[in-house]
Order: structure tokens, then C-alpha cells, then sequence
DNA sequence: ACTGCTTATGCACACGTGTGCATAAGCGTA
DNA sequence: TACGCTTATGCACACGTGTGCATAAGCAGT
């Protein structure tokens, strides 16, 4: 800003040449001696001759830009999923535009307007709950994957958890331990991912209608936030009939009910078992460890930067993009058994 | 990419006016009527015009980007200035360029490059160790904030915590436990950071030239990874005098410290005292709490955004850059003691 | 000398948008 | 009717870049 940046205009001048010659040499164009290439190239790096990327946007109809549209970066797993996409982002020399939409559907619809606006290649997004209509016709228009959540009116593939299958065997886990009263606290069904995983719950109580009236009484739901996990601990505990373990169904209820618990004085797992949702760094930490879903951040990450690519490769008709609107991949949490569970006594 | 975007000629035909109107009416401009920009705006809603920006950023110059350079977005500390970055950014209508460095000045390079070809009006950044000399000249030319540490060759305020106070005043806590021999493993000096915390520890041993070279011999400085906290950790407690206190000088070490702890049933604080730099969200999870140096990563991520924004409104002369370019903001850790450090016993 | 072929370069236009200036329409006043 | 003033709209150009086409130069073959 300091100085006003140099167009290729003024470079070809300098040079006693027309600008499109210069555009060409710097682009490689065969037609272009190699002799004036390397005049060009050094004038242009001497000069500090860096081009326009808005013009060139324009002119070739192609942004270089990406997005990454998310709930939350300071959650362990989207910081890696931030990661992952960031240094593909920069070995493609593509532009990552980073969105945080805190789970509201204005700052999703800003988002993608913005995104559209900018004529992004490809967006990676977690849908929120509940999409604007507007925004649902700007994700039309854009390349897009799902990420963990997958809204039913957006057409595109989709990478997700076996989020059922992962609370169900987390469930299972401690009822072989011989646990009856099994308490639940979820995130918001709205997304499908908290009702995948409050399903995978209730899946494990289906026997007899008894049961699952039962099981469903200990369900506690609410935002996935430590200050709410804390009280859904509590409340748990304060029943008449007081669960004997509890399956934990988001990464961010850990802390909030080990802390509850350490204020209260309820030891885990003598008192009370617990199962947490993915793992954490610290998981390891407690005394015997975190019994844990843990979840395959890295291979996740990866998936959606190779489907991104493979996505941005096809051609942009209406039938190829919709025939891969399929869901692509589907991940296997997987149930590290630690200290924090522990058979009935 | 499914329907080809409509411009805002096409949507002036549609509309049988010119499309300089059309754009005056989206802008708002006073001389189009009431009706006019009315019509105007439901054709426009109802066709799904987006402008194009990059035509926009071509025209106006201005492109209404800002880029965030970090070393690594799954640190807690940098996931929360990105948080408050991406936040206030989108209530400015800004786009966010997120780049990773991880600490390598070809990634940085990459980063800056493309933020000056996009025109970004603004950067916030920490620098890697040694910037290519490219990208020295290049960050001239685009309106920088430099977040903790401080380049001595880049221009520009900068964000910085007291480390050498902070440091300084961790060690000294400790030493007024009854604790002498004290050890440090530290992140490498070749940036400010680095060195700073150093300096702050050895400040606490200038007394004599002995203490010096004592306390000297109790240091370990390598990269801020679990693995290398770990091994440092058992060297130190390997020594013939092993310390009986230890100073962490990065956010990275506490967890790989505890981890080789807990391995080698080293007890904290009874065996060694311990003191963290960096809150972390865990840190009251251990028995009695992790003594640590807290940041105010808040205030400072504000502090980022305020200065950031009182930069891009200042006229683009070279003498008011350069007049605001000293360091304006320089905050305070905060000892936070909990358990992990006791008197010597 | 003329033709044909390759190689190297310039001219002119296009991309989508914003904006200064000119123009047209409407209307009241002399 | 002619004039001036306001209001509403269109024309034409510019931003920086890439590219089809034309052109110029060089050179070999008839």
C-alpha cells in the first residue's frame, strides 16, 4: 500500500514491449523466445511485478479460492480439519477463506454469500441445524462437501461418522459392564448428527417399551457446551434412580461434567462410569484415562480435501456434479476402552 | 457453477434499463428513485444476482480481504484469535484469508504472496524465525500487524506479551518456594519469543556469574512439540543435580511434561514443581491444578482487530504508516498458582 | 523475386463492475 | 413558447489481465 502496486502495463513499458507479450512470457507461452522470457522474468522480480489476482479472476473466470465454512475452530477436531485443508489449500497455491458460523444461520447464510460473491471453486461446510431458504439456493450454485452433518436438501457428497453405530457400541460397552441405569447427554437433534448419536442410545433400549421409557428419562439434551454438560451432570445424578454410568454425545461435554465432578466429589468411575465423545489431548491425562469414541480426524480431513479435488476436476454439468452427490464416505468411530469405565460394584 | 452466474447486464436487459442504473440502485445511490431501486432489488433477489467481486476489487480497488498468518491453528492460543478475527471480520463484510506457516518461511512466503496478489488490505501475522528476504519486501507493501512476536526488519505495530516479565516472574515464584535448582525447557530463541522467556529465566540467576552458569546447565531449548517436552523433561530429571522445579516457556509443553510424569511416576509437585506457560482448558483437571502463566488471549485477540482496523483507515501515506509502526500494545501474563507448584520439602 | 513456413510480437477486445458526463423528461416561471 | 431547474436514466470509458488474430521478421526452397 505503501507503494502503489506495479501492473504489467507499466512493467512492459519499462521493457519497450507490449503488455500482452509480457503476459505471456510470464505465463509460460510457448510462443515466447526464452531469451525474452528471462528478461521479462527478471524485470518482473526486480521491479517486484506481482499481478492482480481480481483481474485475473475476471478475465479467466477462475478464483484460486476455497472455503471452509465452520461452527467452531477452537474445537480440537475442526482446528485439524482447518489444518489438513489449509496446507493442501496452499500446495494446490489455492486461497482458503475461513467462515466460523457459531451454529447461526445468518452468519452461514453471510458466509456463503460471501463465498459465491468471491466465485469460490469449492466450499467445504458444516451445515447448521436449520439453513436459510436463501442460503440453501447459493449452496446450489457452488461446489460443495459436507462435512459430519448432512442436510437433506443439499445435494453433494458427504463425509461422516457412523455416529449410531459409535454411540450404540459405546452404549453396549457398558452395559457388558453390567450397567443398567445408563444416562445420555447429547447435543440438539436438530443436526443430524445429534440425532444419529442419541438414536445410537436409544437403539440399545429397544427390547421392550419399558426400557426404552426408562433410558429415555435419563436423556438430558442440550447445547454442546461445557457450562451445559456440567448441569446435565448434575441433574443426572440428583435423580431419585441416579445413572450408574453415562454416555457422553459431543466433544465438549468432557470437561464440563470432569469438572462438575471434581467439584462435587464424584469419583469416576467409582461412582459414576463414563464414556466420552472423541478424543481429547488430555484424554489421557486422569487417572486411567478417558474411556473414549475416538474419532479418525486425520483420515476425515484428508477425505474431504481428496473429494474437494475430485470434485473441482469434474466438469461442471448438472449430471456428473448430481450423480456424486452421494454420500462418499462414512468413518467407524472407534471405542477406546480406559479407566473411566469400569464394571458395576 | 450448476447455473452460470448472472451479471448485472443481463439483469438490466431483463429489466430494459442500462446497467449502470442497476448497479447505482444496488448501491444505494441517492440519485435513483425510490420505485426504481425497489424493482430494482426484488428482480435482483428474485434472478439471484451476486455481484462479482472480483470485478468489484478490479474497479474499486479495494477487495475487502484481510489474511491471518499463524504458525499452527490447532494451538488454543491461535485458534482463539482466529475466532475473534473470523468474527469480527464478518461483521465488517470482510473475507478472511486463514494461512498456516507452520513455522516455515516458504509457507510464509507463499502466504504473503498471495495475499499481495489478492490485494488484501490488511494482514495479521506471526512471523516466522527468519522471513525470506522476498517476503521482507513484499510485507512492505501491504498494511501488517505482527501478533506476539516482533520482527525487527518489518515495520509495523505489533502485539506482544511481556515474556521476559512473565518468565521472570515464574521463576521467581518458585524461588521463593526455597527452590535453587530450577530447570527450563524453552521454545528456540531465534525468534523474540524464544528469547525473551530465556532472558526472563536467567534474569532470576544474574546474582553471581556461578548461579548463572548453574541455572545454564538446567535449560533445554527445542521445538515446542510433546515429544521434545517429554525428553527434555527426563534429561533434566536424568542430571546428577536434577532440579526440583521446573519453568515451562511454551504453551506446548505442559501436556507432553505431564504425560512422561505420569509414565515415569514422577509425582507433581511432591517429586517436582511445576509451572505452565499458557492456560489451558485442562489445567484445572489434575489434582490441585497446573500453576501457570495465564495469557489474556482475549484481550489480545481484540487488541489485533482494533489495531487492525484503526490501521485501514489510515490515509495510505508512507508517514502516518510509518508513525504508527512502533509497538503499540505489550500485555501482561498473569501467575495463576494452583497445585503443580509447593515448597521445596 | 516470390511463396511458404516458422518464430516473435503487437493490436484490440473481452471479462463484470462503477462512475463522470450528457441527455431526456417533467414542471414551474417569465 | 422559451427558459431554467430538478430528477431519472443511458452512454462510454476505466480498472488489470489474458488471448485470438494479424503482422513483421527471418529463412529456406522453387
Amino acid at each position: 500500500m505503501l507503494d502503489e502496486p506495479i501492473t504489467i502495463k507499466q512493467l512492459a513499458q519499462m521493457l519497450g514491449l507490449a503488455h500482452s507479450t509480457v503476459s505471456r512470457a510470464l505465463n509460460g507461452h510457448p510462443a515466447i523466445s526464452e531469451a525474452t522470457k528471462k528478461r521479462i522474468a527478471e524485470a518482473a522480480a526486480k521491479a517486484g511485478y506481482v499481478p492482480n489476482s481480481a483481474a485475473q479472476s475476471l478475465k479467466t473466470a477462475r478464483s484460486h479460492t476455497i472455503g471452509l465454512v465452520v461452527p467452531d475452530i477452537q474445537n480440537a477436531f475442526y482446528a485439524t480439519v482447518a489444518k489438513t485443508i489449509a496446507t493442501a489449500a496452499a500446495d494446490q497455491s489455492w486461497q482458503l477463506v475461513l467462515a466460523i458460523t457459531e451454529d447461526q444461520p445468518g452468519r452461514e447464510a453471510h458466509a456463503i454469500e460471501s463465498l459465491l460473491k468471491a466465485q469460490a471453486e469449492g466450499v467445504i461446510i458444516v451445515p447448521t441445524a436449520a439453513p436459510e431458504p436463501e442460503t440453501l439456493a447459493m449452496i446450489k450454485r457452488l461446489r460443495v462437501v459436507q462435512l459430519l452433518r448432512h442436510h437433506p436438501r443439499i445435494e453433494s457428497p458427504a463425509i461422516t461418522l457412523a455416529d449410531r453405530y459409535g454411540i450404540s457400541a459405546a452404549t453396549e460397552h457398558l452395559q457388558a459392564l453390567g450397567h443398567e441405569r445408563i444416562g445420555y447427554i447429547g447435543a440438539p437433534t436438530a443436526v443430524t448428527t445429534g440425532r444419529e448419536r442419541l438414536q445410537g442410545f436409544l437403539d440399545r433400549f429397544s427390547a421392550s417399551p419399558e426400557s426404552r421409557d426408562e433410558a429415555g428419562a435419563r436423556i438430558q439434551i442440550g447445547p454442546p457446551k461445557k457450562s451445559f454438560a456440567a448441569d446435565a451432570f448434575r441433574r443426572l445424578l440428583a435423580m431419585s434412580e441416579p445413572p450408574s454410568a453415562i454416555v457422553l454425545g459431543s466433544q465438549s461435554f468432557a470437561l464440563g461434567v470432569l469438572l462438575a465432578a471434581r467439584q462435587d466429589n464424584i469419583r469416576i468411575p467409582a461412582d459414576v462410569s463414563l464414556v466420552g465423545y472423541g478424543d481429547s489431548e488430555w484424554c489421557t491425562l486422569l487417572d486411567g484415562g478417558l474411556t473414549a469414541l475416538s474419532l479418525p480426524v486425520q483420515e476425515i480431513a484428508q477425505a474431504c480435501v481428496d473429494t474437494l479435488r475430485k470434485r473441482l476436476e469434474m466438469p461442471p454439468t448438472r449430471k456428473s456434479l448430481a450423480r456424486a452427490a452421494q454420500p462418499e464416505h462414512i468413518f467407524l468411530p472407534k471405542l477406546i476402552i480406559r479407566g473411566s469405565s469400569r464394571r458395576r460394584g
